[in-house]
DNA sequence: TCAACAGTTTAGAACTATTATAATGTAGAA
DNA sequence: TTCTACATTATAATAGTTCTAAACTGTTGA
């Protein structure tokens, strides 16, 4: 209950109301030593755990998109029937392990930095980001 | 009609039945200059316009994920309320631009290789790929 | 302190992409 | 030609996500 005060403040000052629900939100997603990656599903059963107090769905789903907006949590893109989401929100890169259906980060440090060579007129560069999906080494 | 026993061949040989749908979708997706990329609604589209007898929904699905577990198309990671899929199945990347939301292609030797100097023991790397998020500069 | 308002939460409906079902059709082999 | 396994089809079912509109709450300013 201590931190809360600093997911208060990091709330107000990006816009957002610090709501119980929100700051519940926090709790789970920030208040942990190693960042992890999650889907809407992992989240609302880990709220189910963490609290007796229920938050709904829609509210789950509106927090998770105005973290995402606020840049407090990114969208992992690969294909899936649910969108992954990740804590770390610094620059980095993923496998994807095809048999395990598995993420794991790859510290932007093991990656050399990627050079393209060409440009879209108009158009600045948002982000560059590996996946490197792997398999069973057989 | 001619290039069809090209498809005919290209599906029977990799245990496909040629059948009318399945040829009227290779001649769509492979008889063009250009790779291109698509949605299954895309796909539709385009054959409604290009054929009178139309080929139910069911079936593009499946002949789609045939194709791509065939290696005749990608599929590409992205996070979007519909899956892309490409029929340029070369290694190559993507640019994607979020305000038009648009998918652009990046040939593979406009990106230096990717160093990553990290592995999943007992995994093997199946493929590599980038995805540029661009949007409009100001 | 408290009223008022704008932002937020909520349950449930609606929507959309995709997959499953089960009956009918068809390519290819004998 | 006949048979069989594979394909196609319309439709239902499913699942993730977004929408809606009513109720609720944090914040502001009197």
């Amino acid at each position: 209950m201590l931190n809360n005060s600093h997911y208060i403040d990091k709330l107000r000052s990006s816009g957002l109301r610090p709501t119980k629900q929100r700051i519940k939100i926090c709790e789970i997603l920030f208040n942990t030593e190693k960042t992890f990656h999650f889907t809407i599903n992992d989240l609302v059963k880990k709220i189910s755990k963490a609290t007796n107090d229920k938050i709904s769905l829609a509210t789950v789903y509106n927090t998770v998109h105005a973290f995402k907006k606020k840049g407090y949590l990114k969208e992992i893109p690969i294909n899936s029937d649910q969108s992954y989401f990740d804590t770390n929100t610094s620059h980095h890169h993923h496998f994807y392990d095809e048999n395990q259906n598995d993420l794991i980060d790859i510290d932007d440090a093991d990656v050399e930095p990627v050079k393209i060579n060409t440009r879209i007129p108009g158009k600045k560069i948002k982000s560059v980001e590996v996946l490197v999906k792997v398999e069973d080494a057989e």
